[in-house]
DNA sequence: GCCGTTTTCGGCCCGACTGTTTTCAGTCG
């Protein structure tokens, strides 16, 4: 890895993340402090989770308000972005052969492992080293070394294969897919008589928006019997099976976690098995100072050579009697959640049946937009929103194309959109009874140098904007942050900044933006900070939604929906917001028409 | 190497599973 990937002074987060976990690699062959071991493994978690660039950070002098990053490692990262060097990472990577790092990406193979292979077969080209290591275990010669035997051998020819077919781990899917997933699997299992109830946990209990492993609890009458039904769920393979739970591969490269646990204890499974790590680790350290142990079985109570255990059937109990009150799955992430719920403070999050409305919805309404037309009407959007009991929908078009279109036509265009949906929604109105309101929105673009694409005039046609990039993404972040702000300034009747960081998980990240200059400015100019609920986008991201609530930003829930369908993503919106601590006033569509109207339109 | 709702020194989450061993090391979540 480090003939392709050197340190360097423009490393990224994940860069940096791999380069620490690498270290800590090291150090684990070296048979280093294991508390120096962990540190680095904490500095590369934590550096993989932030939401803006260490870079950033350091060019702002606050390297060391990066959790898990004490001196000793400031000082290396500081010479490292100053000079392009970190001698001690440098001379600590080298202790080893280059050719271990590679292979510490196939599961089930760590730094003890990988170093005693590399060195016993003398696996020492980088590039190929899975390659000729599958081809020595192969050879059997896997199994002649000490520590291993025939299985370990079997085992790392069965790895590799499955790693080469495409790593497993690096893909994590959306939280819409994996819902799909985990409903299947849950159907499925509660099929089998003796299994009495199935909880879904992990990340997807918390509402993450990337999943990558499923995990599974349930209460079972006949846990033998359980297991057994579970592993004859259609897999590639078992990966292990023991007398309390299993892990199986599903054909699509899901990984499953399931596990089953007595009613008397269930709720000390259901906490240690929704995590996450970190909140895990956070609240098992603080235990420790009550002197309480904290596992999936309960909760042991140390007092000198004597241990009782107790257990507890709900998760509510479970955090009671550590002194505080019960955490929402969704905040589990340690930023914050375990210090509040001792204090009481743990915020009365948003919930789904608080969103009266939803903003971003395209129509088919031709009016030659720069981006992609919905596929449904107005009157079958109307149909829609009315049969999820909202109080109004924004329609919010794309602008029309600025390529195509004289300033004069747009507005012309927009002036003839807008006695279209007027006329539309009332007979709409008349015909159903209903009582729904609309805003005639648009969904503007942010032009490269920071201008709208709709001339000034044409806001008389809209009720209010949105406005978001779509272009011309690879702008620095300083560029990147000066248009976004220039265009926030542009008209009052822009209240809305869609989908903020431009990401498409899986596809594309977020451009760089200076967020705490947007959030302010959002704040002062009283504009909405979208939370796009597609589970392609969901952006605002969460750890940002945190971010700018400190920072007093008023939030909209969006779909974004260019068919009617979609609009039942609004749930993962929720799940964003809730992940960021929102409570319903946080948030704009939780507003009744008329207080929202004049919110949105000040009349 | 980090860090503080008992600590600026002395701690650092907890357990499962597998394989190679006869009591444990390595890996994982």
């Amino acid at each position: 890895m480090y003939a392709t990937m050197k340190v360097n002074s423009m490393m990224n987060n994940l860069q940096l993340a791999q380069l620490f976990r690498d270290i800590a690699a090291v150090y684990e062959i070296k048979g280093e402090n294991r508390f120096r071991i962990i540190a680095y493994q904490r500095a590369a978690d934590s550096i993989e989770h932030l939401t803006s660039e260490a870079k950033d950070y350091w060019d702002d002098g606050k390297i060391n308000e990066i959790p898990g990053i004490g001196p000793t490692i400031a000082s290396h990262l500081d010479e490292l972005f100053r000079t392009g060097h970190a001698k001690h990472f440098e001379k600590t990577l080298a202790q080893v052969p280059s050719s271990i790092f590679p292979l510490l990406l196939v599961p089930g193979i760590g730094p003890k492992r990988a170093y005693s292979l590399v060195t016993e077969l003398s696996l020492l080209k980088e590039k190929s080293v899975i390659d000729d290591l599958l081809q020595k275990a192969v050879l059997h010669k896997v199994a002649e070394l000490p520590g291993f035997g025939e299985k370990s051998e079997e085992e790392i020819i069965k790895n590799i294969k499955t790693y080469q077919k495409g790593s497993i781990k690096e893909v994590r899917i959306t939280l819409a897919e994996a819902d799909e997933i985990a409903n299947h699997l849950k159907e499925y299992l509660l099929k089998n008589k003796t299994v009495k109830r199935v909880d879904v946990l992990g990340s997807l209990r918390r509402r993450v928006a990337t999943i990558g492993d499923i995990d599974l609890a349930i209460i079972a009458d006949d846990t033998n019997q359980a297991i057994d039904h579970f592993c004859h769920y259609r897999n590639e393979k078992i990966i292990e099976r023991g007398p309390t739970g299993a892990s199986i591969l599903l054909t699509n490269g899901r990984q499953v976690d399931m596990r089953v646990q007595d009613r008397a204890s269930y709720g000390a499974m259901l906490q240690y098995f929704t995590g996450s790590k970190n909140h895990n680790i956070r609240l098992r350290t603080y235990a420790l100072t009550k002197h309480k142990s904290l596992s999936e079985y309960g909760i042991k109570t140390i007092k000198g050579t004597k241990e009782t255990i107790k257990k507890f059937a709900t998760e509510e109990d479970f955090y009671h009697d550590l002194g505080m009150d019960w955490i929402p799955p969704e905040l589990r992430e340690d930023r914050g959640e375990i210090e509040a719920a001792m204090t009481h403070q743990i915020p009365n999050l948003v919930q789904k049946t608080n969103i009266l409305g939803d903003f971003h919805i395209h129509t088919n309404y031709n009016l030659e937009p720069s981006h992609d037309l919905g596929t449904n009407s107005l009157e079958e959007i109307l149909d829609t929103a009315e049969a999820m009991e909202y109080e109004y929908v924004g329609i919010s078009d794309h602008n029309p194309s600025t390529g195509n279109h004289t300033e004069k036509q747009i507005i012309e265009i927009l002036k003839k959109r807008k006695s279209y949906y007027e006329q539309h929604f009332y007979s709409w109105k008349k015909k159903n009874k209903k009582n729904i309101h609309i805003f005639i929105m648009l969904e503007i673009d942010i032009l490269p140098n920071g201008k709208l694409a709709i001339p000034t005039k044409a806001f008389e046609y809209i009720d209010a904007a949105i406005i978001s990039v779509h272009s011309s993404f690879q702008q620095t972040r300083g560029d990147m942050t000066n248009r976004i702000k220039s265009a926030l300034i542009c008209h009052p009747k822009i209240k809305i900044l869609g989908h903020p960081t431009g990401r498409l998980l899986g596809k594309r990240e977020g451009y760089e933006v200076d967020w705490p200059e947007i959030f302010d400015l959002c704040a002062k100019q009283n504009i909405a900070i979208e939370i796009n609920a597609h589970p392609y986008r969901l952006d605002l991201p969460d750890a940002l939604v945190q971010t700018a609530k400190k920072n007093k930003v008023l939030f909209a829930i969006n779909t974004d929906s260019h068919d009617k369908e979609s609009m039942n993503f609004m749930s993962y919106g929720v799940d964003v917001a809730r992940r960021g601590w929102l409570t319903k006033d946080d948030i704009i569509n939780t507003m009744q028409y008329n207080k929202l109207r004049e919110w949105l339109m000040g009349k």
